[in-house]
DNA sequence: TTGTAGGCGTTATCAA
DNA sequence: TTGATAACGCCTACAA
């Protein structure tokens, strides 16, 4: 279905008209307007900009666009903005973004990677200063996908991702791995030794990432990882993968780590319509500390990261000139809360 | 900070190219890429395709735009794109765009008005072919903003308000007041007889609808509201109002209402850290029926609205010539919870 | 059906 | 400092 134009309404007034209505020229109008160095006359410049006022005068960003060559738009591609997690991201973007004059331009994926690759090929036409690529946790992009991404940064764009990024691509990371090993030593340090891991797919880094150093720093505290459940990234999945665990039979004192808060909520739905206590029977962890960990009850331990800087550096990754990785701001902390109290 | 233009980088591959490239003249490189009717032969229509393809062509937008006159994005506006309310709005109203082959170019209010009318005077330099607008909740909006909507609206822009909308605007609302009446009564109905009322600001129409109509609700069921305490709608006025509410003593079985799913979740985090128990001591109910509500503990009574659809019906309000406001699909539903337990 | 040419709103070069 | 004028990439009568 295709958009109808509006017919016959009055346009918006262009640069010559405020330029007629001041008297000027149109280049002396622009540069007033929109010209970066000033060297206009003050008793010009005043009337051009009376002009403009009463006009209402927006220049049009199109135009400019084209003029310039150069665009003022940084596109963002996202798996799902309802969910908090981009929603965080989202909004750091949209912060360093504004802090610079752009504007940003969202698509959403919906995890779909020949969508997402429709979606990339769109907004290239925008001629974005760059694409900040959100849409997936890190698993590996579709071969069309970095087509279009050569396609775009041969042709001066810059790409960035959000995670490990592949060829041309600025990469703005978290160290999922380090948290993880963090996590795990510091809930081996109050007492579990036996945990099991309720997984994304195998081929997502982010989760088998948080999945190796989760093992590896419990297992040097003493603890043994009994299994890995395979489900995604959602509640849903985290539902079905702790129905899955629960098949097995769990002893009380148990921990489960469930790859992201979302998950890890969908475990303690499960375990609650298994009768399992979460806490004091089997103790629940999540990553990512969504706002929503902090609100269930007993309230979620998860290992922090600062989404929306994280948003924020991918839009400085995007813009600054000379441009080097960092992890200051990005460091992420583990946070114990009551769903794993200490083990005698 | 401005943003440096990348010097010296090859420039993307234009209609110009793909013409030469094909051996066809500008024009029926654009017909057959862009162009409506198809009216071309099929070996130049080949030839073209193919050497798009080869190029890894594609169209420039903003020329398109300046050329055509009207642009191909729809903006949106919102308070806080990291707030799940507005990230299922911004998931429907994408969703609508994409239908139509639309993009959505979308920026944050922070709440704030003065910033507000700036984000909405640049977004119009961008000449989308609509403004959503779901960035308040329904308070009356700044006068600066009129200003610039109408500017925008006269020039052939459409407006569309989530809420009652003031002027040109179409308005796709919600029936807060219904479903507030709705809740109220179906309160009263398990047995509740004393509320006490969380809101926002007073002037805030949904709000002030909500709790109007849960007044009314609750009391034609019998029931009486105590009072009502005034913050605001996010999580942290919800604990504010809440210790308010608590400074006059609560006797159990009271209900406590708050006028977002927010409110209702930052109130439950009073109470237990005033050592109420909710539920069986003091009941608690939201609305909006946030995914957060369902996973604390216990689970939220609240109203469902259906955001995501919400947003879509802000596109369609936005691209359909002739457009109705519609009801259906807007329906709100009461969600009870174990958060207010039926009473003796 | 195809190509030529003028125009969309801006910017930028170059005389004046 | 100001103002013609030629781009920018694309669309679209109009003519061939």
């Amino acid at each position: 279905m295709a958009v109808q134009p509006q017919p016959g309404l009055p346009a918006a007034p262009t640069l010559l008209d405020v330029a007629a209505a001041a008297g000027v020229s149109q280049a002396t109008a622009s540069r007033v307007l929109n010209g970066s160095t000033r060297k206009v006359a003050v008793a010009y410049r005043d009337r051009v900009l009376a002009a403009a006022e009463e006009l209402g005068y927006t220049a049009n960003l199109s135009a400019q666009a084209t003029a310039r060559g150069t665009s003022s738009v940084i596109a963002l591609l996202v798996a799902d903005i309802a969910d908090p997690y981009f929603g965080q991201i989202a909004s750091g973007v949209a912060r360093g973004a504004d802090e610079v004059g752009l504007v940003v331009t969202i698509a959403i994926t919906e995890r779909d990677h020949d969508r997402e690759v429709r979606l990339v090929r769109t907004l290239r036409g925008l001629r974005p200063h760059a694409l900040i690529l959100a849409a997936s946790r890190g698993s590996d992009p579709a071969p069309g996908l970095l087509q279009e991404l050569e396609a775009f940064s041969s042709a001066g764009g810059r790409v960035v991702a959000l995670g490990p990024g592949a060829g041309e691509a600025r990469a703005v990371t978290v160290d999922n791995h380090g948290g993880a090993v963090a996590l795990g030593g510091a809930l081996a340090g109050i007492g579990y030794r036996r945990a099991v891991v309720l997984a994304a797919s195998l081929g997502v880094h982010s989760s088998d990432d948080r999945v190796a150093g989760f093992t590896e720093g419990f297992t040097a505290g003493g603890g043994e990882v009994l299994r890995v459940h395979h489900a995604g990234y959602n509640r849903e999945s985290g539902h079905r993968a702790m129905r899955a665990a629960l098949a097995f039979g769990l002893e009380p004192g148990t921990l489960v780590f469930g790859v992201s808060d979302m998950v890890a909520v969908g475990a303690m739905a499960a375990l609650r319509e298994a009768d399992r206590a979460v806490g004091p029977d089997i103790a629940v962890a999540g990553f990512d500390d969504t706002p929503t960990g902090r609100d269930v009850s007993p309230p979620l331990t998860t290992v922090h990261i600062p989404l929306e800087e994280l948003g924020y550096q991918a839009t400085r990754a995007a813009v600054d000139h000379d441009w080097r990785h960092v992890a200051a701001g990005l460091e992420l902390d583990v946070v114990l809360r009551a769903s794993t109290p200490p083990l005698g």
